[in-house]
DNA sequence: AATAAAATCATGGAAAAAGGGGAGGTGCTT
DNA sequence: AAGCACCTCCCCTTTTTCCATGATTTTATT
């Protein structure tokens, strides 16, 4: 029986290069594309695919979120992610969205292969770039965990917003926003809001 | 006479598409790919394509960088860009180093073609969305235009450094550091430097 | 040489952030 | 019930930024 692929991609030349890169694997079942998060999951009313391949980066969604609401819907389906980005941000948080691996783009046809084979067993699969950079995460590179205050407050600061504006718009008072803003310079081991907004910007944790 | 196509991408699967894209144009050479800059140069020691299909983010050097060794060397070639991003700074400075066009990767076999047969005129291709990025850039998007000194103060203010600690580094007056941010502020149309550093960031003006 | 653009320096005052400390309350887990 | 993470609030002091305004010198460009 054959693997039953579909692919989510915005990028026509890489959904041709993945076709093209399968289209002499017997056991793989071409069951089609879509270029965006919306006809993806029109397509799964349809039908049902044993392997997603899921880009990241999406015109209408975040593959992070649509990893999340297919896996919620349809438990059995595995979802291989896939990027151009050798970023243990998004490895993480695609993980951390139910995805059962990684592959980047510059992977090989036996690369992606292995993948596929992987995941469908039910097992996790991390291309050789993405399991070097989550070790590095484990080290140096890790990005620190915030809260959804501290992430709301994060968001309002690099919009330029003061301590009392934030105040009025959350409806607390501003030695609260303060309050924050403290804890996130010490969680970013940042000396000043403006080193803090370049690397949160840089680790893609603000819009 | 066929078009000689060279292309240079890191990712195989881009490679993969864009040959499978071409594969079936009859006037269509395809010389082969380099996933680095090095190997793209060395090839080009040894023969003389008519289109270089170049990926923006490579390796070991920027596409922008690449092109302009390749236009000083061989003015004959026509580079034509190739990147997912649609912002047009990086088309900007594309065009700036000598390229003849930019082809989005989501562009389709069609638009692919007309671009390569275009550029090998001598014209100019942007492909649609980088067409109406730039016309963007004219009225709205626009990233301001700043100097060396600004941009050298900016960096330093992103690493978190005051300004007298600039000043000190710069060995200028800490009041000529203010002017400096006073400018940048003005030029961003920035209510503060969080929200400055948040949309630098975002345009690439800092590393 | 003239003009324009960039870089330099300054004063003074208001506003905001940074740095230090302490503290109460909620909600969840063990 | 105790522990913990999170959110909330406050005081004080120092530092830094932000704002307005004006001016001189250096460095291209024409």
């Amino acid at each position: 029986m054959p693997i039953k692929i579909f692919i989510v991609d915005d990028h026509y030349m890489v959904i041709e290069g993945i076709h093209s890169l399968l289209q002499n694997e017997k056991n793989i079942e071409w069951m089609g594309h879509a270029t965006n998060a919306a006809s993806c999951l029109a397509f799964l009313l349809q039908q049902t695919p044993d392997v997603i391949l899921m880009d990241i980066n999406l015109p209408d969604k975040s593959g992070i979120d649509l990893c999340k609401e297919v896996k919620d819907n349809y438990p059995g389906i595995a979802v291989l992610g896939l990027s151009t980005f050798n970023q243990q941000s998004f490895i993480e948080k695609m993980i951390g969205s139910g995805a059962s691996g990684y592959v980047l783009k510059n992977a090989t046809q036996e690369e992606l292969m292995e993948g596929i084979v992987t995941v469908v067993k039910g097992k996790q699969f991390l291309s050789f770039d993405a399991a070097l950079a989550l070790r590095k995460s484990d080290t140096q590179n890790n990005m620190p965990v915030i809260t959804r205050r501290e992430k709301e407050v994060l968001e309002l600061i690099a919009d330029g917003m003061t301590n009392n504006e934030i105040a009025q718009k959350l409806f607390i008072s501003s030695t609260t926003v303060d309050t924050h803003r403290k804890n996130l310079l010490a969680k970013f081991e940042a000396k000043n809001i403006a080193s803090l907004i370049k690397v949160a910007v840089q680790m893609h944790m603000i819009g």
